[in-house]
DNA sequence: CTCACTTTTTGACCTATGTCAAAGGAATTA
DNA sequence: TAATTCCTTTGACATAGGTCAAAAAGTGAG
């Protein structure tokens, strides 16, 4: 899904409009395994995946990695609050497989919000849709046993699930490698 | 802190914009323990808390009353998805104390969002913050131990956290009210 | 095909927190 | 101020899932 059709998904953008904005969005090829923002830089783009998939994470104390979000074709990825507020972000970004992006940095991303009222309603309806989907998160995380809480995963990130390393969906549900690897076996 | 008051900290609106946008907005006067919204309904109506307190919680399987979050002076209250995209809410919405609440319909809302290009940009901005939020208390939730998941309560809540029944909080951090109450002990 | 490396599985044991039950305290109502 | 109800604390015990360590199964470069 390209960025277009996807932002024509959300609201009703001419033509005109659509070629514009398109024009801001510069295409990104980038490998298996890449790095795009480290902990503590500030993340500069916001990234559309047309193809591949990604995630955010973070070391904690022991310095073991956690992940934080899947990123799947047709979502924006970032590291949301990084690049929102321009403020030094707690978690890496990195791309699990080959994948198309398209980046936008954060002036041109402003400026279309400044200048299209339905660039800003588009950012609106997606920063909501995030948020629902955290919540569900959230909920899984927080009253689900671990094997309900792996079906919750199922169920969200169908295409991803059965792409990615085990310990990544391990520490993105909150267990370990080894209770996750229990459940799998049924 | 009044609704003109908030606004005006997050976008800057002029004069005759707050005052058109106030008038869209109804001052309630809400007894506490009053329920606003019950599960299954859809929730008409978002708040703005200028005085007291409120939660929004369900009742799982078992009957038993879960807070998903608390919401103090100055903050939006609603069931989120529910108002947004005008499905059933799954969540109860009620007043924890006496309280003073400026209430807004989705279509008045949709209105200012349309008629208010900053409008839109307020919401996308709240929208942002409360999307952190919510990352700092699953963050929170799924890897801290239940002392440290207290002390987040206290900085994020530290206006509510001595005003609510125990069972409320214990239910909000994910923890039985047992514990919560040999964590507070020390 | 093989060596080196990474990822997953398995086993034994441990601990934070849950569950259940009952007793104290506080607060609201008559 | 007594009665009722709600809220909080305490104790004894149970368990899901964590930790640590090692074996097994994949994967990829040469």
């Amino acid at each position: 899904m390209s960025i277009t059709e996807f932002l024509s998904t959300i609201v009703p953008f001419t033509d005109d409009e659509l070629k514009d904005i398109a024009s801001h969005f510069n295409k990104e090829t980038v490998l298996k395994n890449q790095t795009l923002v480290r902990q503590g830089e500030i993340c500069n783009s916001l990234y559309f995946v047309e193809k591949g998939m990604g995630r955010s994470y973070y070391l904690n104390e022991n310095g073991k990695d956690i992940t934080q979000w899947f990123f799947g074709v047709g979502k924006f990825m970032s590291s949301v609050d990084s690049f929102f507020q321009q403020t030094p972000s707690i978690y890496y970004l990195e791309v699990l497989q080959d994948a198309t992006l398209y980046s936008i940095s954060k002036e041109d991303m402003d400026r279309l919000f400044a200048k299209y009222h339905k660039m800003e309603k588009m950012g609106r309806l997606v920063t909501i849709e995030m948020l629902t989907k955290m919540v569900n998160k959230l909920n899984a995380i927080q009253f689900q046993t671990a094997k309900e809480r792996y079906d919750y995963m199922l169920a969200e990130f169908p295409d991803i699930a059965y792409q990615v390393p085990l310990g990544h969906i391990a520490s993105y549900l909150g267990m370990t490698q080894e209770t996750l690897s229990r459940i799998r076996k049924g």
